[in-house]
DNA sequence: GCCGTTACTTTCAATTTGAAAGTTACCTGT
DNA sequence: ACAGGTAACTTTCAAATTGAAAGTAACGGC
């Protein structure tokens, strides 16, 4: 679990500094999104992804998962054939990114009067829509 | 310090969700590269701010500075008069973004190889950038 | 009063976004 | 076997955003 473990190379980023990086792979206002809904949400499937409250345009959405699976941070698993029908499920380094959820959660909570997700208990807690 | 404290009202946002929310005001590139540097590498000026390592482009600073102004996240106070300078600060409330820069940078530092800046420290650890 | 600097603002082409329509392939009923 | 429906995308295209470069305004020094 140390050292750079998705398959990018250093000129890839703008900078060495690691909040710009994550930044260029995390700084867009849907990517985390989906990781909310893959990780928290149970959510597995293209359909079930773009029916969440925020109505990801579909374009977007294709080009993020494409994006995520290329990052390996998400990997798809085909659950049907003929037509091949695929689930997204999250990697280990996917599910790593959960402590940032919950900062930008807390945040938003605090500041923004959001709604609130209890990973723990697997439900939403205030105002509702986490 | 409960309570939503910016001056946003419930139809500025996407959804109820305080993750989509957070990243309605935070969910771009530059945004907390900025904050980055007003909190951790001393930079209060435009073109102090301007020469970080990204190079953002004198545009995307004036309007995000703008923004982050609107939404009372830094204050601009006047340091020479004739021509008006200013000099940007975080208020309370953009300093609260701090638990955020910290995670991301452990994120990028662990998956992508970035560098680290240790904020009690005051300084870089590790490929130098933050 | 001309030159350089600071702090922006404006312009504009290129990129990105997102709504809607199109595509492909299966599944269900008849 | 053929029509109708659905799932999972992909394509198209107008609108919004981005970012490089040029422009502007107000000094301060010589």
């Amino acid at each position: 679990m140390a050292g750079a473990d998705l398959p990018r190379t250093p000129k890839d980023f703008r900078s060495r500094c690691s909040i710009a990086r994550t930044l260029d792979i995390a700084g867009d206002k849907w990517t985390l999104l989906i990781v909310r809904d893959l990780l928290w949400h149970g959510k597995d499937t293209f359909q079930a992804l773009q029916h969440s409250e925020e109505r990801m345009p579909t374009n977007i959405l294709s080009s993020r998962l494409k994006r995520l699976v290329e990052l390996g941070l998400v990997k798809k698993e085909p659950y049907h054939d003929r037509p091949v029908r695929y689930r997204y499920v999250l990697t280990d380094a996917g599910k790593s990114l959960e402590p940032l959820l919950v900062t930008l959660m807390n945040w938003g909570n605090i500041h923004l009067g959001g709604g609130c997700f209890d990973p723990g208990a697997g439900k939403s807690v205030t105002a509702g829509g986490s």
